[in-house]
Formats: C-alpha cells, structure tokens, sequence
RNA sequence: GCCCUGGUAGUAUAGUCCGGUCUAGUAUAGGCGGCUGUCGCCCGCCCGACCCGGGUUCAAAUCCCGGCCAGGGCGCCA
C-alpha cells in the first residue's frame, strides 16, 4: 500500500478537544483507527489518540471517492490524519462527528494484533508484557500511567515549593557496601562495580551543601524475589533533610501522601472512571503504631511474634486488615533496620526508623539517621559489615555532618496504591524481575 | 531458592479428575458477503489450537517421567 506523508499537515485538536461549539468548523486530526463498524451505506471509524476517541463518520454517497477509497482499506490501529468539518449531533454519545475531506494513512498494522485492543477479551499479563507497545495503547492501561506522572507531578511540585533540591546522585557504584540486599555486578572497563540500590549515602552526604535534597530515579536489586509487589529495577522517591528527625520528615511525608492523592483525584476524574476506581484523600495525621503495639494487634489476631522478630509476609496482610489506609509503624527494634538509622537516646535497642504501609504492603521507610561517625561506625560493626569500605563516606562525617532524617517512597507501589492495581507490573512500563528482561 | 497451580487457535476459555463420544466446543479477533446511524452494531459463510521430548496403552489434549515457560504464595528484601 501507497502511504502518505504528513506533508503541511499539522494537528488542531486532540480528539478530546472537538466539542459541539465547533459545528461547521474543520480540523485536523491525529491518531489511530481503533475500530470500525461498517453498515454498508455509511461507516464509522472510531479513531484514538492520547486524549480518547472521536468519530469519524463516512457516508457513502456524502464524501468523495478519494475519502471512500482510503477508507476503505484502514484497519485497526492504522496510523492517520483526518482533515474534516465537525458536525453537531444527536447520534454519538460525545454530541459531535467529524466528516472527512482528506484522509492520510501514515501506516498500516498486522492483521491479528497480539491482544484484543477492543478490550472484549482481555490478555493475561504476561501476554500484554511481551506486546507492552500495543497494550498501552489500551485506554485504561494509558490512564494508569497518567496517573503517575500527574502524582509525580505533584510530588516534585510539592517539594520544590518546599526548598527541596532535585539532585542525581550515581546509578554505577564501587562496591556492595549496605550489606542486605543484593547487588548486580557490572564491569565497569578493568573493574568490577555494581548498580546502585538506593542513593542513601550520596543523599546524606548530600544534607551538608544542600541540606534539604531529593531523588527520582531508578534503582537496582539483585533479590530472588517472586512476588506482585517487587521488582529488580524501581522508581524510588528519596528525600533527605538537615537538622530534622524523624517526625519532622513523617510529617512532610504524610502531607505529601494527601497532597498527591487530593492533585491526582482533582486531575484525573476520567482516567480514574476508566480504572473505576475512586482515590481517596487520606486525612492527616496519619495513625502512628509502634511497634509492640502492631505485636499486640497480631496476638489478638492469633498471631505470636517474638519481641525483636520481623514481621512476616502473612502477618502484615492481617495489619493490613485492621488498618486498611495508611498508617506509620514506628519503634522498630533497633537490630531490625539499617545501619544508619539512629538508635533512640532514652532506649537503645529502639530505633527512630519508620515504615509508612498502605493496608498490608510498605510504601515508604525512612528515618532519623546517625549522625555521629563514631556510632555509625559501631553500628556497622554489629551489622557485620567493614568499616573500611565504607571509609569514603565515612569522611564526610569529619567535615560537620549535621542531624538529619529522610526516607524513600516506592513510586511503583505507590501507582499500586492510586490505581487499585493488584501487581506491580501492571504500574511499571517495562517491568523487570527475575524472570523478564525483555522487552 | 522453596511450595502450589497451570500451559488448548491471534486473544480468552470449555474439555483433563474417570483415556475412546474430540473430526477438540464457545466467545472474541481475522477473511469473504450483506446492511445508511452504529457505539460490546447486526446477519450469513469461512479460517484457525492440544508447550517440547520420552513413556504406558489397541487407543493420549486427557495417565506417568523429564524439560521449558507462566501465574500465585513463601522466603529473601533498608
């Protein structure tokens, strides 16, 4: 087939934007044919574009037979123009059609798409994965990430506004310093190095220039985790603050939760319609459960845990339960979080690290951290882990390391928690675990 | 890494327990034809599949073994 070119042609409106007002007048419109009913004498093509759809509508013996020849051979999510005269109606449920004068085919698609992008048969999610180009395409699947743009939107806006600065710190790092989770090993031209897990030293690190300092930006785990909630590669959103604690930075995070939720409800009315799901703007504050006291709400639930233990994948479910919104969980036994957070002064076997859940999963976890080389360092030690390779961080410490606090959201998990999406992969565009690499 | 479940047209499923009735059903997508107001359009006709390898058996989509792949759960995970 002959395709056109797009020539002088440029858009006028989005599909969204032709409104009974425009009777008479003519665009030009982008997009894609996403379906086709063809009653003989006449033929609607419902063409799509990012916004949502529009008709346009052939009458046989109404266009010219150029018009008729070209659309005669669209199919679906063939690639278009359509320059036309908008014309007001009764018939459509949008009020309005478009009757073409032109039509431009800038290219054709396989006869059997890989997944029905009518949505009657819905795909499992591995098949729309392995065609993740195409099922995007599909409007609810679009509406999820919109949503996430528009949370991100709101979150880098919310910081901003704040005095927080936007900074990059390396995705390519020297050596497996955290300890826990695990690393991918890169080579990096005669060396071995890793991909970055968190930004957490850099940030810190970061609180002595900038003192008020975030991160987005992807990073790495190398965990054999098999699960809808993890993945080897993620989005985190990571704040780190100077002369703050803990609940100064609880609190910022949890005006950031409703501020995002109440932007993203006010935003996204018709992507949420297409997810059917209604975001509700959390109140604050947010409860703040310690940890003994998440112990006792086991214990009434059945559930012995052991002063000290984690808690387990099941147990969380049931908290998720009782508390089915957002929560804090803080007090954690000092043993439990990472080498960095501070341990309390008046109790040293608690520490000043928290977790925010949404119901049963973790959204975000931070803390205060240490700010005194000499714990850090002991710290380390009854991590196991060696303070020699942690000597170049270590150095800042020397140089007036301030007290300081912060934390990281999941971004994917958070999407989860905006769209009613059960798993993470379905909010991540090209999702990577131990399974997929591809595409 | 461990456990459970599954793998049937492009997609989604029925059939598998209890082997023969399966020449493998249905929906949707696709092809051809018809239809001037559809919006999950409608009507008629058509195309198209048992994950791979081995075994048991007169006979395997169905039972057994191995492999690969997928989903769920657990653990791991700042």
């Amino acid at each position: 087939m002959k395709l056109d070119s797009i020539g002088d042609w440029r858009r006028t409106h989005y599909s969204v934007d032709v409104k009974p007002e425009l009777d008479g007048q003519e665009v030009t419109l982008f997009g894609w044919v996403q379906e086709i009913r063809d009653l003989g004498g006449i033929r609607f093509i419902i063409m799509q574009d990012r916004e949502g759809t529009i008709q346009v509508t052939v009458p046989r013996k109404k266009v010219s037979s150029e018009v008729l020849s070209k659309s005669d051979v669209l199919q679906k999510r063939y690639s278009i123009g359509v320059k036309g005269v908008v014309k007001k109606t009764e018939m459509t449920p949008r009020g309005i059609e478009v009757i073409p004068k032109e039509i431009r085919i800038f290219s054709t698609a396989v006869l059997r798409l890989p997944i029905d992008i009518t949505g009657k048969t819905p795909a499992n999610i591995d098949v729309r994965l392995d065609a993740r180009a195409l099922d995007l395409c599909q409007e609810e699947n679009l509406a999820v990430f919109k949503i996430q743009h528009t949370a991100v939107e709101a979150i880098r806006n919310f910081l901003f506004e704040r005095g927080f600065i936007e900074a990059h710190t390396p995705r390519i790092i020297a050596s497996a310093t955290e300890g826990g989770a695990a690393l991918f090993p890169v080579e990096y031209f005669e060396k071995k190095a890793f991909l970055a897990q968190s930004p957490q030293l850099y940030k810190e690190e970061l609180v002595m220039s900038f003192e008020k300092v975030f991160e987005v930006g992807p990073f790495f785990r190398a965990e054999e985790s098999h699960t809808r909630r993890h993945l080897s590669e993620f989005v985190s959103i990571d704040i780190e603050q100077a002369f703050a604690t803990a609940e100064s930075v609880m609190q910022l995070l949890e005006q950031l939760m409703h501020f995002a939720c109440k932007v993203v409800d006010e935003k996204c009315h018709n992507e949420l319609v297409k997810l059917k799901y209604n975001v509700k703007v959390p109140k604050v504050p947010f409860k703040r459960l310690k940890y003994d006291d998440v112990l006792q709400d086991l214990k009434r639930e059945g559930i012995e845990i052991p002063w000290g233990e984690d808690i387990p994948t099941p147990a969380f479910r049931t908290l998720g339960e009782i508390h089915p919104h957002f929560y804090f969980i803080v007090d954690w036994p000092t043993h439990s979080k990472a080498f960095y957070i501070k341990p309390r002064d008046d109790n040293p076997e608690i520490c000043e690290g928290f977790d925010l859940m949404w119901s049963w999963i973790e959204l975000a976890s931070g803390g205060t951290r240490i700010a005194s080389k000499e714990l850090l360092i002991k710290r380390l030690k009854e991590k196991g882990l060696h303070p020699e390779s942690f000597k170049h961080h270590l150095k800042a410490f020397d140089y007036g390391m301030p007290p300081h606090a912060g934390w990281a959201i999941g971004l994917e998990r958070l999407t989860m928690m905006l769209t009613d999406k059960k798993n993470i992969r379905e909010v991540t565009l090209y999702p990577r675990d131990k399974f997929r690499l591809t595409p």
